[in-house]
DNA sequence: GATGAATGAGCGTTCATTCAT
DNA sequence: TATGAATGAACGCTCATTCAT
């Protein structure tokens, strides 16, 4: 439309244009409001009022862009779930196949998600823990996925290496071992407290004895 | 007073003895209603009124033994947790100082206290994630007692061998590690999916795992 | 219980009693109140705290007695079904199969009924009008019950007559008539309007037509 | 204007014309879309949105078109109404003062009005029923016309055979009772139940009735 | 004229908690 | 001690209505 000469037309469209861009914008305020509340007073504690208050609208407004409250903390947790995975689960995802590698993507949990997004940490790890059947499957569909992203690391791993597992579901097995150790670290050194340690030393001894102990099993 | 030739007295006492036993009785009837109805409700999910239901006792009797629910889930986990030292925990703190004994308390975990405990562990490890602060100081209590049976292990472990750690929080760490990687696969395993593979095979790939990780820190 | 001299036990059955009381002149209380405030600012228009308020006690309180709001009009309409019927239907079941007998049962719903109950009359004939399909149900219910009361008086006055109906469900049709004459002629003279004639002049214009009418088709 | 030779003023009369029939088009489909959603979902079940959804137009057409839901209602109640005063209304206005032109004028009620137009039907006897003020004087307004149509045949009647009423308001009152009759036969038979008898037999009984009660009255 | 996002008062309902008996 | 009726604050949610575009 933009390229024919009606200016009319072009004006439609840029309206139409604006209008979006101020959905997605008000979208993201609302998500936003109450990414910080639930955070902060707990996905109970948190009240559909606060939300749009903090949001700056009403609260039919917030029930015009998602359905429920728990229709939106669902759309908070993939949201999240989406930026965990774009910030660490691709780096498991394009690990060249090197311990190195596979140990950067390890610390880049820490370092460009847990320290940069605390609140995404606590709702993701925390606030929807246990809220429903609906954000319980939600959160282990996330979860089945970011241990896919680091089974593959694994999986890759050991093709280079030419070692194989020694049972079916071990590489799987593992990386859950690993994502658990990952979300309980932060849990513990930065949900509950700050970390006593340099945060970056408490990766470096988890992803030492990560190391450790892959290179064991495969005969290292 | 039962000692004494009084006959009354014993009478009493013997009616108190029945009046104390039956207290303790209700008390722990209301803690299992209570444990059901969380796992299987959720704790938001399970009012008072069903609990006091499922227990046969009144909504008042409830509130006689208990505060209010918080303090019940509060009393509840700590049951849990004081179930889950004794059966686990205590592995830790008694074993013998060897990787074998090591490993074999972490077996525990899924032998003892999972499988036998499928509620106790959908309410400590779910249920009363992110309740409320009160709660959470509760389950950071436990958690820390629980990693320092781990880490005492892992200390005597490290002294046997006559080796030391890289870092002052080093043990710290790899308890809360390993802590996080049995809380995760519990929770994958067991609350989330049967185990496709067998539960023993999964809890054998993850201690080897993390003797492997032990081993090779200590340049084994 | 009161028969044994056991004092303490009738004290317990007297106070038993008197709960008993309390607790069905409160639920009689909130159906007053609510039967007030729906004849006269409607179903929709009466909120449950505005029925709550009027009936003295909390929202609370009224829930306890009712499931919903639903419930209390239900059970609304079956009290108001029943002292219909008790008042008239019971007139046309033992009326004595004369004409002058089924003419005295017409004239009961006006003088018994809608003149002493105006409130009771608008909700069963205006309020409860297509609120709901559990309602509608309620209300056909009763409305069967009642044509059947009809029906049956007719039946009696054609057997004493020794005359038959037209086809199987004259009768039915009938009463089915009748009933919807006396619900418009109350709907017409006292919900909308004060009679401008004198009721009993309406009702008696009323029933000689039907009596007119059935006479006639008796080939009176 | 489409007169005069102006072409210009052709071309606007003509899409004057055009939009005037549009607008009268739009008008229709709303009334349509209400009187269908009223009938199905009942007046407060019925959303001002699913009634733009299913005239395919914009709540804010909606509000352009009727002042708000009342009012929507009452333009539906008073269309409906003149349809009915249309189809069975003039039966009674031109009844040739015979009884056959009388039952005739009944009997439309139910083949022309009733069967025909089954929502129309459930609207002004049931959803329109006690919903505000407003509405109640909209529906008393014409069933005062609708019963004055009755009464004038009623009058028509009996002035024809030379005979008078036994008070200032019978005839008023006989009109009343006869609309009773149909509303109620109507109900039962065609919103609550599918008429187990064949409706024109149930027709035929009630005018049978009807027309022997104003014999007899009349001395016949 | 038409749109549909935005509003917000108001609703029905829940449930942890209390307290007279 | 035990009861359970009573409380009422607080919640999630709806939907008729408005108005800038």
């Amino acid at each position: 439309m933009a390229e024919n000469g009606n200016g009319k037309s072009r004006v439609v469209s840029k309206s139409a244009l604006r209008r979006q861009r101020e959905r997605e914008q008000r979208y993201q305020t609302i998500l936003a409001a109450a990414e910080k509340l639930f955070a902060s007073e707990g996905y109970h504690g948190a009240s559909m009022e606060r939300i749009a208050e903090l949001a700056e609208v009403s609260v039919g407004t917030v029930y015009f862009y998602f359905k429920n409250k728990e229709d939106l903390l669902l759309h908070l947790l993939n949201e999240i779930a989406y930026t965990l995975r774009e910030l660490v689960g691709s780096k498991f995802r394009q690990s060249d196949a090197t311990m190195e590698g596979f140990k950067n993507a390890g610390l880049s949990f820490f370092s460009e998600f847990c320290t940069r997004y605390p609140e995404k940490l606590a709702i993701i790890f925390r606030e929807s823990v246990g809220q429903s059947p609906g954000v319980e499957a939600s959160r282990k569909a996330f979860l089945d996925k970011f241990i896919g992203d680091v089974a593959g690391a694994l999986n890759r791993l050991a093709d280079t290496l030419g070692v194989s597992w020694r049972r079916e579901h071990t590489a799987e097995v593992l990386a859950v071992s690993i994502v658990g150790m990952y979300e309980r670290l932060a849990y513990q050194y930065l949900i509950w407290q700050d970390p006593s340690a340099d945060l970056m030393d408490i990766a470096d001894d988890a992803l030492s004895f990560i190391e450790g102990g892959l290179k064991n099993l495969w005969g290292g």
